[in-house]
DNA sequence: TTCCCATATTGCAATATTACGATATTCAAA
DNA sequence: TTTGAATATCGTAATATTGCAATATGGGAA
């Protein structure tokens, strides 16, 4: 249907399926490694860096955004873009704990 | 469109997006947190686990695996399932690496 | 104010994803 | 060999996502 269920999962389970959904696509990715790749936050050249058009961008960028992943403040013409830490922290929790429980399994498969 | 372009993107960019988008459905997080559940891998118990019908979980089961997230072995009658923390590992590296660059940077915004 | 630049929004076409009924497959037990 | 339980695949409908041209918006500068 395209549609995904949410009724039947917890609302953990809905929150972090949605952060995982943001970072699942090549252009956010892409973003987030250059917004790390400068020792600071980034002031409108972001367009320029993607192989896409400007409003596509834009969109992904709004994902980002609406996620907590990254934040922008307007900067007088542009807006400046940074990685929000703590969103990607939950991720990196939740996978770490994943890491940590498989290897305190008894081996199997 | 629908369609992801790849061609302007790191080969990086394009397995770690795919990997994320993988578990961008609460039913393949609940899945691997069933997984982790038991301390053991689990033998065909799934779908009575997950609020979807029999096909669909077999589809997010079948994502999972080609990702390479878990991997099933036959075990007589049913499947036997359980995580590859490989993959997981990979994912957790590019989390932690963001989080690791962004306590260095600068502050702004 | 008017112009220009950067970014956002709208609208739409193409494709992808999700869900599930129906059906196929696979294998162990009878 | 047939039966039955577990899982996979097919087919399809509903919805979501992606990408971009066109257009709007929001400031600064002239």
């Amino acid at each position: 249907m395209g549609i995904s269920k949410t009724e039947g999962f917890t609302s953990e389970q809905n929150e972090m399926s949605s952060l995982f959904k943001v970072l699942g696509h090549p252009a956010r990715i892409a973003i987030i490694q250059y917004l790390m790749s400068v020792d600071a936050c980034i002031c409108g050249d972001i367009v320029e860096e993607l192989p896409l058009a400007q409003p596509t961008v834009s969109q992904h960028l709004k994902e980002l955004k609406n996620a907590g992943i990254i934040q922008g403040t307007i900067e007088g013409k542009g807006i400046c873009y940074c990685v929000n830490p703590q969103k990607i922290q939950l991720m990196s929790q939740f996978l770490e704990q994943v890491i940590i429980k498989k290897s305190n399994q008894k081996t199997c498969c």
